[in-house]
DNA sequence: ATAAGGCCCTGACCGC
DNA sequence: TGCGGTCAGGGCCTTA
């Protein structure tokens, strides 16, 4: 599943690719795909366009055009972006072609069809409910203790909505929470100045750490070129149910949180 | 205002 | 081997 690490990566890995392309065809097969505007206005709108501009806002990718509009990603659960030579097929889990101009092709692919791509104006209103970038330094534990003193729901949902902090998904989340040896289900609103702090810096390190390795290849995730990401291999509870900790021994508990899997060492998260 | 649950989707997996 | 049931979950929507 694309958190921040894997979308940085995939931001990272398409630059050099796209940049400076020009799109010269489009092919869209499955529409609701595309979240805005239609695919028809859509297809008329982005061809001619050329490939400017790289960022990534939350587990958001921006990919800046010429015109200064923007084509905004969102992988959600499945979504992948390849570049293709002209001659490799596209598969049924293929919903969007772009062609470019040096006769390779942009793959957008997504088994699950959960993903979302604009093409907009202006990001802003659909980046708008977004929480604080963690790895920014306006991120402080300052900041974050605003966002959870007054709430009631567990921290690791309040980890998994995106107005609180801007990123982090159910991976980095349990793999935070238990660096930062805090149980899952403590409210945000009981957490300690000093816990508080400990976890503003688990998250960072996680997620810097996550961008080191480029991202986690579980099931799914496969970066822009084909190749896997590393951080898979230093996640020390995310589904690691019934194995021993990797601090005390005793057996990583799963438990299910707002509808997600949770796991964690009952022994070392208080 | 917050919190919680349903929904979209399909491949992988399980038990029979 | 085939098949129905269950699970995975990000963000949006509805309900309380």
């Amino acid at each position: 599943m694309p958190e921040l690490p894997e979308v940085e990566t995939y931001v990272r890995e398409l630059e050099p690719e796209l940049w400076g392309r020009r799109i010269t065809g489009v092919a869209v097969y499955w529409p609701r795909i595309i979240a805005a505007p239609d695919a028809q206005e859509f297809t008329a709108a982005i061809i001619g366009e050329r490939f400017a501009h790289f960022d990534r806002r939350g587990k958001y990718m921006l990919l800046g055009l010429e015109s200064g509009r923007v084509l905004v990603v969102h992988l959600r659960m499945t979504g992948e972006v390849h570049v293709h030579l002209p001659d490799v097929a596209h598969d049924q889990h293929t919903h969007l072609l772009l062609d470019l101009h040096d006769g390779r092709r942009l793959h957008y692919r997504d088994p699950r069809k959960f993903g979302r791509i604009w093409l907009v104006d202006d990001p802003t209103p659909i980046l708008a409910k977004l929480g604080p970038e963690p790895l920014d330094t306006d991120f402080s534990p300052g900041r974050f203790a605003e966002q959870l003193y007054k709430r009631t729901a567990s921290i690791k949902a309040l980890l998994l909505d995106q107005r609180v902090l801007a990123g982090v998904g159910n991976i980095y989340a349990d793999e935070a929470l238990f660096r930062a040896r805090i149980h899952p289900l403590r409210p945000g609103n009981s957490l300690q100045k000093a816990e508080i702090e400990q976890l503003h810096a688990a998250i960072q390190e996680v997620l810097q750490r996550g961008i080191a390795y480029k991202g986690s290849s579980l099931q799914n995730y496969i970066r822009p070129g084909g190749m896997k990401g590393g951080f898979q291999e230093e996640h020390l509870v995310f589904r690691k149910t019934d194995e021993p900790c990797p601090r005390c021994g005793q057996l990583i508990e799963r438990i299910i949180i707002t509808q997600r899997s949770t796991h964690f060492c009952a022994r070392c998260q208080a």
